[in-house]
DNA sequence: ATTGCACACGTTATAGCATAACGCAATTGA
DNA sequence: TCAATTGCGTTATGCTATAACGTGTGCAAT
């Protein structure tokens, strides 16, 4: 899939989430856009939902956050599963993909007969920084 | 970590969930035992904050629902990463792990430094029966 | 040109998930 | 006995997400 050009807020709420250090949840993106005339959750989750359709924004399922795809100009849906480890202390998210990872998984549910849509990955824990 | 003697409202989540067909979000869990005296909350997640404790409960991070450990006797926190497939027609989950997927994950993080706590793994499709 | 449709957008209200903060009672162990 | 810990109950609050309604705009088929 390409990435169709960014409506107005679909482009406020990817240069909000492309300048912020780590993922930001959806009431945190409203926040920030105030100033730019967002009054309502719904116009931040509706940029959301087209911005992960075009793979260009990751959803972190465990923080309940978003977050600008580390991998710009390629096409993310297009690597596999995508893997994150997430920093619990600073915020900072590393992305990655692995292929053997990806084949083990789906070999496992293929064996099980199921239909897999939609697959996520995620590591929390502390970064090289926050550990120190 | 071996499993100590439940308390009375950590055996009534406890078995609702063992019980339960799929997995349950607290607020379903609450309206189970409103009939054994359940009034808030806070109730089942207490409860479910020690049974995740001890390993005989997982949390699905992606559909914010708790799930008894399919392994019962054994101590699931033992096997390392705990995987599982959930069906979004009906429910369903499998529950696996693969020693090949942990390995390469954490070598993965290891080579980054980063220092894992605690790892999500959760593919969301269709089962066989759903998928047909 | 008019009609019909798809889509983005704005607003209000509501639903669903999770925890803070207080106090009480029972247990334990020094 | 006294202090510390743990579980429990209650009220209130905060955070996350969507339902339902209406508006306006662009575009294609008639
Ligand atoms: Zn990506
Ligand atoms: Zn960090
Ligand atoms: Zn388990
Ligand atoms: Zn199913």
């Amino acid at each position: 899939m390409t990435t169709p050009q960014l409506t107005k807020n679909q482009s406020l709420v990817f240069d909000v989430l492309e300048k912020a250090e780590g993922p930001l949840s959806a009431y945190t993106i409203l926040d920030k856009l105030r100033d730019h005339g967002f009054r309502a959750p719904l116009q931040v989750y509706r940029a959301l939902e087209k911005l992960l359709e075009y793979g260009v924004v990751h959803r972190l399922e465990s923080i309940n956050s978003f977050v600008a795809c580390a991998h710009p100009g390629e096409n993310c849906h297009s690597h596999g599963i995508v893997a994150f480890a997430i920093c619990e202390s600073c915020g900072q998210v590393m992305e990655f993909h692995d292929h053997e990872v990806d084949h083990r998984l789906m070999a496992w549910v293929r064996g099980q007969k199921f239909k897999p849509e939609k697959t996520t990955i995620e590591i929390r824990g502390l970064c090289e920084t926050c550990a120190a």
